[in-house]
RNA sequence: GGAGAGAUGCCGGAGUGGUCGAACGGGGCGGUCUCGAAAACCGUUGUGCUCCUUGCGGGCACCGGGGGUUCGAAUCCCCCUCUCUCCGCCA
């Protein structure tokens, strides 16, 4: 969330970058302050409050080891009255301090200043486009359709175990998909990110930390018999490693990488954008994670788009880069890069990365924080993550765009993870 | 699922209801010594909120979380959460 400091300071600039993301409540802003203005009084008189309290305790503590019962009693009763607006004023203060948090929480990020203004996914702004389009012939088939064809992925056999958006991938399917996870994670580790390899249930304060909860609580699927969600996306374990950690300056940049299964409900989507891999509830996915220092996120995210950039090229994949625009953004998002690639079938561009910067929002929720040792104070770290990538729709892109009447070509940076004499999916 | 133990600062670990923001040890940082380092010795070492006369200033809160008792709680009582050990079950 953003910190209380920062919107005293920025009020303007806070209210413009709330209008670029449609932001439905602004006023919020001024209540917000109006709130933390009463919270700031009623803290300096419950603090004199309080000092005078300890300053009495502390007197009737020397006046009983001093025997002077007597006088002791008076000061007691000094107490008493003290103590009742004591606990006025503290109630009250408790209950600002409560609904200017429960305020803070629903303000989103504010987007960097490059971001476009927009509502939809339409005014997304293109960066920049790669690879070739292939050109295939007019009875080329859908992925879902290659899937059966070549006994790659069943999804009726994943709607008879659990249900509709499970796929069951099989045989060279199966085998397909262990070779982008093992594929990606060779190449982040390559370039420097730790691989982890997390739970998959977290509790609720992980899932505040980075911003699912309390607000997108719908998205993810709950275990309520022992409270834990199953997670949409590895950024929520492995950013909340960090949660209420003060780290050193000179530990900066923090690169992880994680391969996880996530889960999404997604309710209420349905129709011909959904079909075969295009969305479902649970999929694979690897992600990588950077913790920054402030001054340094916008090159990180750089590196991080390059980084996501080489991966598809070198899947083959024709590919897209585009800048969200302020109403596409999502809620803890500053700047958003998202990477499309061209299914050729079905003729769309799939999303299958977002490379986000969140400034210090995750970091204020988590209490991620470093110290420089030229500073006294400790300051927020900034958080970036990305996909790197995500699997279903990486997969529909390479069946798709690779089929030929032989079979299925693989792409050859897979070829070494996908055994012998498989070049090609038959 | 059953039984028990515990939760204190960066770590380990004390703590008779007032002098405890917290002993002691370790670690870190600074210094003395040294050509340099180690050792030794000395000093220092939490987080957050807030105020103003912005000073290397003051006040307040924080000993897992929340309530209670009390003039006063790390310390006593209640509830919750989490961790550990043993048993059971199990990949």
């Amino acid at each position: 969330m953003l910190t209380i400091q920062f919107i005293r300071n920025n009020r303007a600039t806070v209210l413009k970058g709330l209008r670029i993301k449609n932001f439905s409540q602004p006023d919020l802003i001024d209540k917000i302050i109006d709130r933390d203005n009463e919270r700031r009084s009623l803290q300096v008189r419950t603090n004199e409050l309080q000092a005078e309290m300890n300053r009495l305790n502390k007197e009737i503590g020397k006046l009983i080891r001093a025997g002077e019962e007597q006088k002791a009693s008076q000061v007691k009763e000094r107490t008493s009255l003290l103590k009742k607006e004591l606990e006025t004023h503290a109630r009250d203060l408790q209950h600002s301090a409560t609904d200017l948090n429960d305020w803070l929480v629903q303000i989103p990020n504010i987007p960097h200043p490059s971001v476009p203004a927009g509502n939809t996914d339409a005014d997304n702004k293109l960066i920049r486009q790669g690879g070739a389009i292939p050109r295939l012939t007019e009875d080329a088939l859908p992925h879902w359709d290659l899937g059966s064809k070549y006994r790659l992925i069943d999804f009726d056999m994943g709607v008879k175990i659990t249900g509709g958006g499970f796929p069951v991938f099989r045989g060279k399917g199966a085998r397909l998909q262990r070779a982008l996870i093992a594929y990606f994670l060779d190449q982040n580790t390559s370039a420097g990110y730790e691989e982890f390899l997390p739970p998959l249930l977290v509790n609720e304060a992980s899932g505040f930390g980075t911003g699912q909860l309390p607000d997108k609580e719908g998205q993810m699927y709950h275990v309520t018999g022992d409270n834990l969600y199953l997670i949409p996306t590895a950024e929520v374990p492995v950013t909340n490693i960090y949660r209420d950690v003060i780290l050193q300056a000179k530990d900066l940049p923090i690169k992880n990488t994680a391969y996880t299964p996530c889960f999404r409900r997604e309710a209420g989507s349905y129709g011909k954008d959904v079909r075969g891999l295009n969305r479902v509830h649970q999929f694979d996915k690897v992600e990588i994670v950077q913790i920054t220092h402030p001054s340094d996120s916008y090159r990180a995210l750089e590196e991080m788009v390059s980084h996501v950039e080489k991966l598809v090229t070198n899947l083959e994949l024709p590919y897209r880069i585009v800048q969200l625009c302020g109403g596409d953004l999502g809620f803890t998002s500053a700047l958003t890069y998202d990477f499309e690639v061209f299914a050729a079938a079905q003729k769309k561009w799939l999303e299958v990365s977002s490379v986000s910067n969140f400034e210090s929002y995750q970091a204020n929720r988590l209490k991620l924080r470093f110290r420089d040792p030229a500073d006294k104070k400790s300051q927020l770290a900034h958080t970036l993550n990305g996909s790197a990538l995500a699997l279903p729709r990486i997969m529909a892109a390479i069946l798709e765009n690779n089929q030929t009447p032989e079979g299925i070509r693989v792409p050859e940076v897979l070829c070494p993870f996908m055994g012998p004499g498989n070049e090609l999916i038959r």
